[in-house]
DNA sequence: TTCATTTCTTAACATAGGTCAAGTATCCGG
DNA sequence: CCGGATACTTGACCTATGTTAAGAAATGAA
């Protein structure tokens, strides 16, 4: 495990939780690092999704593909942010996603039994993870209004102000698909600025 | 507090988390009943939301009202539910939406201090609310995907599926609103079955 | 029981964004 | 540093859903 990739994880922790020296060693211990390179799947439709991940660095996609075989992604996560198909995670039922590597990334993982026994350990994780939840929650929530009641336009302009740093990283065909247009579409909202 | 009010309150906190005698009469005296006529705002636009509700019976709708006066309906809840302005509540800065009961709705409700005080005094409940909100940002996932990327008459098949019995009591206006289309799409969609 | 209010439907027309197809620019692996 | 693959743009046309407007049906308060 890389020392700063310890220490984002740990930061993130001790924002909203309060966890002592003896606990912070307890939970470094429960995650394992892996690395993934651009274009290869962390998660393929159909098997269970058996880690909870942390990207301590790169870029990763989830999307489904419909019946007419068409991708759509529904996140595009970045450093610093937990990636996993959460719903296959918690129920270990297949999954119907793709996560997919969309840069060489590092990542430290944690199985679903890992972190049940961690939740025991460390009661206060509870905490952690509830607000990382309800802020989560919260934010769907705002994308949902935003998909159902705004604009493309608008949704675009959001996301230029509130994520810049995806437009230098992330090709346009999925910031598109993201933002629940066709690649056509937002090259001609582009074009009009 | 009623009888019935305080068991399904205590169900849903029991299923997930195992909760004591003593923490059940903590709980229990943490919340306060409340009830509301039919077309009453719970919440108003500007207004910190200072209570978390839980809906005993009745039936509610969070809306906001956009540039052009528009309603858009992003939730319907009833019986059994939690309803809140989450992020207001938890931020306590001024609400971006309405909550109208659409019944006269008994609820029992906690304010954020009372809510964080109970924390302290069951560390168990951060559990029950971490998988709480874990479930709720599945859904609204779900639902966000359904919304980009399914139409109209998907969106409300599965609705007839999954929520019958909002058809029964909630009038259509503000089903279509849910759906994020328009009263006379929703009516035309009916139509062709 | 009645009438005003709210809810629901229908129809004609408008529009944002999708689809298809083709061409250009850019990127990255050998 | 070259060439095929990937990413982006453009234009013509199409479709799902929105808009406006009007009337019918259902509801509930007096």
């Amino acid at each position: 495990m890389t020392e700063s990739g310890e220490n984002k994880l740990m930061y993130y922790f001790k924002k909203w939780s309060d966890i002592s020296e003896d606990d912070e060693t307890i939970i470094l211990s429960a995650f394992e690092t892996t690395s993934i390179k651009r274009k290869k799947d962390l998660l393929v439709t159909g098997d269970v999704c058996q880690y909870l991940y942390f990207i301590t660095s790169g870029c990763l996609r989830s999307y489904y593909v419909d019946e007419k075989g068409v991708e759509h992604i529904y996140q595009i996560r970045m450093d610093n942010n937990w990636i996993s198909d959460l719903e296959s995670f918690f129920s270990q039922r297949p999954s119907k996603y793709y996560i997919e590597a969309l840069e060489d990334s590092q990542l430290l993982r944690i199985s679903t039994e890992r972190l049940e026994q961690l939740y025991t350990q460390v009661p206060k994780l509870e905490r952690y993870f509830r607000i990382l939840f309800q802020k989560a929650y919260i934010n769907a929530l705002e994308r949902l209004n935003a998909t159902m009641w705004e604009s493309a336009v608008d949704r675009y302009n959001n996301m230029l102000k509130e994520h810049p740093d995806m437009f230098q990283r992330v090709p346009l065909v999925y910031i598109a698909s993201y933002l629940g247009i066709t690649p056509e579409s937002l090259s001609r909202i582009r074009k009009k600025k």
